[in-house]
DNA sequence: ATGTCGACGAATCGTCGA
């Protein structure tokens, strides 16, 4: 069983490379973020055609998150974790899977902008709550994915700079304490469950050039509960629609399940 | 610091967010 997540920058523009990719990529379940569209402009049609049933959690202009599935998505949840934030950001379902029921959840973290600013703050408070809604979810769903964009790089493997850009967002010591925090509650970051090549990233800045020069950071991650994580059998990133025409900033992450 | 994108409103660019 093949499950992957992917920041598409705007479906409403990433749409023909989401169908492109989904008719050449075998994959069972895909968590999508920002979507940037209402659910309804949600393409449900275009992606029934191409096999999927689809449930979305979308707002007007930012963020929105999806889940496709080959088969029916279940007691479908979107959740807004975080008091006085209706963003949406989160958004979980159950699927079959051979091993018994899957919790699945697609989650765009906030951002973050940079430390010191109030929406750094907002970041904080988001990871937070975040973290609370997990261990709920955990407690309720023994066998969960939580997949989506983290906007955190984990370890100094994670980024392209690790020392210059250590006081910067997505690196700082507050945004990888609370990666550690999530990983606490039991789950495992799948992707370094293996053997990986150093340099492996899933997003690169449109500017300077950076997806030449592999200047990225690993900020997508997929993380799999304790039951889940001994059936994982592979994590990787695959590149190659980054390098399509008017690609989003973000690559595909893929995770394998016996 | 930012050379790029994308959405939006009210322009055919400025502003915000990433």
């Amino acid at each position: 069983m093949q499950l992957a997540t992917w920041n598409v920058n705007s479906l409403g523009v990433r749409l023909p490379h989401l169908q492109q990719w989904l008719a050449q990529q075998p994959v069972d379940v895909l968590a999508l973020q920002e979507l940037k569209m209402t659910d309804e402009k949600f393409p449900h049609d275009e992606l029934r055609a191409a096999g999927f049933h689809a449930a979305s959690f979308g707002q007007k202009s930012y963020n929105g998150v999806a889940l496709l599935a080959r088969t029916p998505l279940r007691d479908v949840e979107r959740i807004t974790p975080c008091d006085g934030d209706d963003s949406a950001r989160l958004i979980a379902a159950t699927v079959d899977a051979p091993g018994g029921a899957l919790r699945v959840a697609s989650a765009y973290f906030v951002n973050g902008q940079a430390p010191g600013t109030e929406k750094f703050d907002d970041k904080m408070r988001w990871l937070d709550a975040l973290h609370d809604w997990l261990q709920g979810e955990l407690a309720r769903h023994e066998r969960l994915l939580l997949m989506g964009d983290f906007n955190i790089a984990p370890q100094d493997a994670d980024s392209h700079a690790p020392a210059a850009l250590a006081h910067t967002v997505c690196h700082t010591p507050q945004e990888k304490a609370h990666f550690a925090r999530l990983l606490a509650l039991g789950m495992a970051d799948a992707f370094r469950l293996f053997d990986q090549p150093a340099g492996s990233y899933t997003w690169w800045d449109y500017r300077q050039a950076s997806f030449r020069r592999n200047q990225g950071l690993r900020i997508d991650h997929i993380l799999a509960s304790r039951a889940l994580a001994p059936q994982v059998r592979a994590c990787t990133i695959d590149r190659i629609p980054r390098t399509w025409e008017r690609p989003s900033d973000h690559a595909p992450m893929l995770v394998e399940l016996a």
